[in-house]
Order: structure tokens, then sequence, then C-alpha cells
DNA sequence: ATAACATATGAACAATCAATCATATGTTTG
DNA sequence: CAAACATATGATTGATTGTTCATATGTTAT
């Protein structure tokens, strides 16, 4: 079995070609799309939507967020960096201590929505 | 260094406490957090994400879409699979094949809103 | 300048995950 | 029933990633 013979197996027999086309044509760019996948991949780990969570309250400083969630303080500062890097956070910067807080709406609508499709 | 003497480092001397009260009262279940960052995790690869946009436009079958984005019929079917779980998609069967839809206005909503924040 | 503190960074390791290959399930046609 | 087809699933593997530990950078106070 599965030996001689051209056979040219699965070669997209069933393919609705009109609807394939027409959806191939509204596609956006490969690009827009690996970005956005990079967007919501920062939002997909818990840590991280703890602290945009934490953040929807009041402004904090790393360690705030540490003591508040049971982290260290290097793991907290590595997620800070991401989210700060996917512009989800901003900085402020006082003293030795850094302040961080959420960086737009967008942030907060997004997770909101999110919970949302959660709740139901 | 880094030896003897009971050095209690780091024990969040900078902590607001106040602030971080606050921030702990009106913090979700841990929970709803971990659902909400499994959802966007879900979104978070380029793949899902393209499978999804292909789903906006037109309902199509698994052929259809490993065809539109060129893949594996199992590598469509594998991540099918995982944004059914996430009820982001929903299945209609119709004979031998199955043909797949987005499963409701949140999703929609969802991308657009990531697409806005990526776009900017 | 030195000490203490707040944050950032680099390397390493364990865990997670998406694609592949092989194969199984289920449906239609001859 | 047997063959062809559409989809689903299980195991494996290479790559990605979050945490930890150690250390570096930068700031304030003595």
């Amino acid at each position: 079995m599965a030996e001689s013979g051209d056979i040219e197996r699965c070669g997209f027999l069933c393919v609705h070609e009109d609807t394939v086309r027409l959806v191939r044509s509204q596609m956006p760019d490969d690009e827009k799309l690996y970005d956005l996948a990079e967007l919501f991949k920062v939002f997909g780990d818990s840590t991280r939507i703890k602290i945009l969570y934490a953040l929807f309250e009041a402004e904090l400083c790393v360690c705030d967020i540490a003591q508040l969630l049971g982290l260290t303080q290097s793991a907290v500062s590595h997620q800070l960096r991401v989210l700060k890097a996917g512009r989800l956070v901003k900085p402020r910067k006082e003293g030795k201590t850094v302040f961080y807080s959420l960086a737009d709406e967008h942030v907060r609508s997004l997770i909101a929505q999110g919970m949302e499709h959660v709740e139901e």
C-alpha cells in the first residue's frame, strides 16, 4: 500500500476555486497579519495579562507589580520589556523608580472585549 | 561577596502599599485571567490569524483554507481544532466536507480592534 | 566616592507548541 | 463491498518562550 504509481494524493480536488480567489483578493498583506499575530501573542500570557489588568486601576512601579503578583522583580522586568516593545505600556521615570501605565485606550478596550468573550 | 550576614535583599522596600492593596481588591479571579490569556494565545499565531481573516469573507472548507494559505491539510486541521476549542470558529458538515465560519461577532471585532492598534 | 536601592539585561534551562508524517475515521460513488 | 475522497488524530521534532540566577546600569543619600 502507498507504493508504485503516480499517485498525486490530495491535490486539493475539492477546492471551491471562486471563493478561494475572492478571499485571496481580500486578504491583508502577510506582514500585517504577522504583526497582528505578534500583538495578540503579547496578550497571550497569564503574567502579562495580570500586569495589564493591574495597570487598569493605577500606575505602578516594578516592585509594586512584583509584590502584587508574587513574582520576581526580574520576571516582571522581563515581561514589562515585552509589553513595552508591543507598545502596550509606557514607562515614566521618577528618580530610581519607574512607573508603568497602559499605553492607550486600545489596550483597555481589547482586554475588555476579550473578557466579554470569556465571560459569556 | 554575597555571603555571610542576614542580608534580606530586595524585600520590596519600595512598594506603594495603599495602591497595591487597592489594585489587588479590584483584580479579577486568577482563573478568569488565565482564560483570558488562553483566548489571546489562540489569536497569537500567524497561521490561525490568517485562517480567521480568511473566514471574514466567506465560509470555507479545510481544503480551501489549505490551498489559500499554502499549508498542509493536516496543519490546517490541527489549527482549526485549536480555534474550535476556543470557540472562535464553528463547523458545518455537508457530506464529507466540513465548512468553517467565524463563531460570532466577538471574533470579528476583536481582530478588527487589534488591526487598528497595529495599523496606527 | 561608597553604599543602598530600583530596575534592566544576559545566559541557561524546562516547558510549550506548530508543522510533518503516518494513519485512522467517516462519507460518497461505482 | 471496495475504492476514492475529506477530514481528524497521534507521535515526533525543531523552534520558541517564560522563569531563574547572576550581574550590570543608573539613581539617591551619606
